[in-house]
DNA sequence: GCAAAAGTGTTGGGTATACACCCATGG
DNA sequence: CCATGGGTGTATACCCAACACTTTTGC
């Protein structure tokens, strides 16, 4: 009996920054964990997994990413469906793609292990299945995502610097920034706000710290609910109610 | 025996303009299809179907719209994968979501019948299950992408006038827009080329047609693979290797 | 000629970039 | 007092909205 439908699973790209602070720019990094099956057996590939009956998407894709690097991102977003009929060898799978941000500081303390290590996101080994192209794909998105939104804030803890933050849009967009002129575009937004701290310890002047506005979102996403942190959901449904159907004649509709 | 993963469908939402060229100012549009079974029997919902296991997400879709519609669009583009546990009564579905643009002229001679009807797209009637938010959310990409690509030229023929592509932009955006500035904005994007024909018949100075510039596509979806017509695909595959699996100490991946 | 839409020119205001300059601190 | 980055000022270029103006057709 063929399956009536593919198999569905969802799979996190996750982003942080690493080698804030030091004389060499930061770069994006990002985990992935070895197939210990085949197909791909020994190669690196994205953390993923099956989607419970009980829990959304977003959910599914928090729980994968805690479960893999025990890390819970401050950016959470669906990235895409990928579903051509040949990226995984013998069987039929709909990945459902997600894309997330952790902060580098809990970065560091991140789980790594034989079976779990964090690559250059632009000098990935081969990995299984189409996962390169999918790295791509979020690389882009984040990229994008970075010049019309407030998603650099993600990577950055409670409180930082301005410099802080420029590093940030100066790692994930490869190119620096003029600080005077990024210190106005980002007042501008209003999307941060002076706090009375300094950050002295520096041989130099001591940079004011910000904080986040609270009443603005990292990003707008529209219409969308904004995705919920991983906190397990309760509501549970079963079984049932499968669509054989007629040809052309009949129109129809899902869910 | 529990569904091992949610069930997968397509829906699309498709989206045409009606009423160019009248006094009044064209509006957005789209087809939907009367249920006719349970849940939600005799309620109007998106048309969608089961995927198929030797056709794409994007194949899906395109023959979904064919089958309701009898129209092939000019744009074709996943809108989102929604996955919320309670979305479909009685059962856990998963719906992958495209949305698509057609043309007007051909959308006038668009299948119509007792299970199928155009409706304006921002007065719609309670539909079936969350498909109000999809089109929320669709109309909302629609807008957005409108200020950022080239994505009207798909609701046009071959040949138009620039009144008729300022048409397309202000029915959407829902607000009029400076003929002389409009005309600028668009050919300094070179997405459009003069022709040498001129369109007679009106009332006062003819007006010049243009035509796509073919090296430009209409939207940049960064890496990935363009979306393709509505072709059959070939390559097949089948069955087995299902994931059960252990808890959280070892991590896991999937396609 | 007149109405109406096609198409061009001009101008003022806002925004981005480049860069000069002053400020505050550690050594 | 000097090196270094924090932080401010400003001149220039560019883009965009507004709107005056010319052109070309049908009637």
């Amino acid at each position: 009996m063929i399956p009536p439908s593919p198999q569905l699973a969802v799979s996190t790209v996750i982003f942080a920054l690493r080698g804030t602070g030091t004389d060499s720019p930061a770069t994006l990094w990002l985990p992935l964990v070895r197939r210990i099956r085949e197909p791909f057996k020994g190669r690196w590939a994205l953390p993923g997994g099956p989607i419970r009956a009980s829990e959304s998407l977003a959910d599914a894709a928090g729980r994968n990413l805690l479960e893999t690097t025990a890390l819970t991102p401050n950016y959470l977003e669906q990235l895409y469906a990928f579903g051509t009929v040949d990226r995984s060898p013998g069987a039929r799978v709909v990945s459902i793609v997600y894309w997330a941000l952790v902060q580098a500081e809990e970065a560091e303390r991140a789980a790594e292990g034989e079976n779990v290590r964090w690559f250059p996101a632009d000098e990935l080994p081969g990995l299984a299945f189409d996962h390169n192209a999918i790295v791509d794909y979020a690389l882009w998105r984040l990229r994008n995502k970075m010049e019309y939104s407030r998603i650099a804030n993600a990577f950055l803890g409670e409180r930082f610097t301005l410099a802080q933050l420029r590093e940030v849009y100066e790692a994930v967009l490869l190119r620096s920034l003029d600080p005077a002129n990024f210190r106005r575009q980002i007042d501008a937004t209003k999307a941060i706000v002076p706090t009375e701290e300094r950050q002295s310890g520096g041989r130099h002047r001591p940079p004011r710290l910000y904080r986040y506005n609270e009443s603005f979102d990292l990003a707008d996403n529209g219409p969308l609910p904004p995705s919920s942190s991983p906190s397990p959901t309760s509501s549970s449904s079963s079984s049932s109610s499968s669509s054989s159907s007629s040809a052309s004649p009949s129109p129809r509709s899902t869910p």
